[in-house]
DNA sequence: TATAAATTCGAAAACGTTTGCGTATTTTCT
DNA sequence: AGAAAATACGCAAACGTTTTCGAATTTATA
């Protein structure tokens, strides 16, 4: 009994053709307004709702969005989700939500999935583990429009949401430095994803601008595990030349760096000052307070969205352009970067 | 080209019927070893991919789960769905995932795309708003197996998970008073739904324990603003008559507090002890560490997936019993319910 | 060796839509 | 009034699967 009344049964009811009726249900011009009237009555009594999978197998779209995220507890993500929902709830469309836990494995596993064409477009943001880029290739050679934002794949010719990922770390560097900061450090989860390099680059050109000597060891790749992290840091704050600056280039390695400094008893921000991407609402009320660098990722979630209903909707529309799009972030000063 | 080779195209290239390749590809009985082979091979060879709607629609499921959750930027709503996900998708369903940050209105136009079958199933958490259920009703009279978590809708009859809610609340609180709170107060969200009611019983028979008599305007009912209930928290925390003690029964009325207290200059936990249901991970991170009431939200998850899935697989099963299912909560004490 | 049984496959219907085309009726025009 | 055009609707095919039923071939049994 799941599956309700259906169009013939309608139209057996109406003493019509499934034809008319639905062209009734449709709004067709061919159709009077009586018989629509009629129709419309009916299929509200009746309690008709016309079946989604004979419709797209009929029309072969889905209505539905693919969604990849590399992970699901944090705040940067779920914002643009959020972002993206309002966009396309407005035009009828479903989410299909998948988390590849950084887990490149898992990432393909998930895009194999969408081969079918149950989605009619992807967004994602690739894990951190993602270098082959040979499983998106091929969703983007199948012709499925798929769009990337934060974690770009440059090798795939389409629309790129990112944020202005090397001036902005600049300036944040800049404001680290200017601090106090003498030897700061950059902690990054992996070597090889698009926004860790721009972030790279744009800290290492702040330090050459202010003429500091760039120690490789303090540029340093950290991984999945929250408490080999903080070995890692603990480590890097001990050592016999430690920073006193640090640039998290994600929010997890930032809130390690405070367990870190925590149990080396490391002051923040007098001994190490701190700055990182995050989009954490309470970042105010860490201990202390956390500078961050937040990307708009609400305003990402809906731009992606509105493009991508854009080449869903309309008729004929070219391939999404191979461009990328920078929406600015914003630096909110705190107590963990304050000078003394 | 976005669709690939259907199944007919694939048999007319082996020369075989679309009902033979079926079967080979389903792994039948009744068909030979040998031409499995052959048409496994060419399967993989054209890239064949079978049609998800076009299954959906021949077998009456369409091998996806929606859920429903009040806000995604919620660590505990998060977990859960990480939970959910690990258990369905070692058995090929899908999820939707629809927020309705809290709106009722939302809530009532997400359930009613769900009542033409696209899911197989429901697992949802209702909005704070949520008093009139008759648009649940209509899914559950429809045959559709749903199951409510945390925030559940009693009047429906399925099977809830929720946490030990009285119990780890009388806990609680009667750990806040043990630290010397004299006037604790309770916040909530709203009054109307399962878990406030819960939590609140558990606080007051706490305070009945201890012969503390309990002002009801101690019983504050906050709303969904951010910036509001810091107002409503400002106003209580000024009163002539203030409390000394906050159980927060959601997280965000903590965090909310934590701003008003800073703002009026209230010292926690010297002046103000707060405790709160809450699953972040970075609670030890706050200024002061926040002392956590933290839901099994992964547990809950995976749970919630194993009984549909079993639901949804094994043949004739019976409706979902009308039981709820309680995992214990853990609180972990930190700074802000420390007494001198 | 004749027959029963097992094995392997094909034809066709069905799931619930949408849509191209045909047709009957009504309206409009000359 | 007759022809042309507009209106309103029905028939049937198609989308890509799965499955029932039947049939053909091969193997085993008596």
């Amino acid at each position: 009994m799941v599956s309700g009344i259906s169009l013939k049964e309608l139209a057996a009811e109406l003493n019509l053709a499934p034809s008319t009726v639905s062209r009734a249900l449709n709004d067709s011009y061919e159709i009077s307004a009586v018989t629509k009237k009629r129709v419309l009555s009916m299929a509200e009594k009746l309690n008709y709702h016309p079946n989604p999978f004979a419709r797209s197998l009929r029309e072969n779209k889905s209505k539905t969005i693919a969604v990849i995220i590399p992970e699901r507890i944090n705040t940067f993500f779920a914002q643009v989700i959020d972002g993206i929902e309002t966009i396309t709830q407005e035009h009828g469309y479903h989410l299909l939500v998948y988390c590849t836990h950084e887990d490149v494995e898992k990432e393909k596993k998930i895009v194999s999935l969408l081969l079918n064409g149950r989605a009619d477009a992807i967004v994602m943001s690739v894990s951190s583990q993602t270098s082959d880029i040979c499983h998106l290739q091929r969703l983007h050679d199948r012709g499925l429009p798929i769009l990337f934002f934060d974690r770009i794949c440059s090798e795939i010719p389409t629309t790129k949401f990112i944020t202005n990922d090397y001036q902005i770390t600049l300036e944040a560097t800049r404001h680290l430095i200017q601090q106090g900061s003498k030897r700061p450090a950059f902690l990054m989860l992996s070597e090889d994803i698009s926004i860790t390099k721009e972030r790279h680059r744009g800290f290492l050109a702040a330090l050459k601008e202010a003429r500091i000597e760039h120690n490789p060891i303090f540029s340093k790749v950290c991984c999945q595990n929250e408490t080999t992290n903080v070995e890692i840091l603990r480590e890097l704050l001990n050592g016999p030349n430690k920073p006193d600056g640090i640039l998290a280039s994600v929010e997890k390695l930032a809130l390690a760096c405070y367990q870190a400094a925590k149990k080396e008893n490391v002051r923040i921000p007098e001994d190490l000052k701190i700055i990182s991407f995050s989009n954490m609402g309470i970042a105010g009320l860490l201990n202390p307070s956390l500078t961050t660098i937040s990307q708009p990722a609400c305003s990402i979630g809906e731009e992606c969205a509105k493009i991508l209903i854009k080449k869903l909707t309309k008729p004929n529309q070219p391939d999404l352009p191979n461009e990328v799009v920078i929406l600015p972030s914003k630096i909110t000063i705190r107590a963990s970067t304050l000078a003394e």
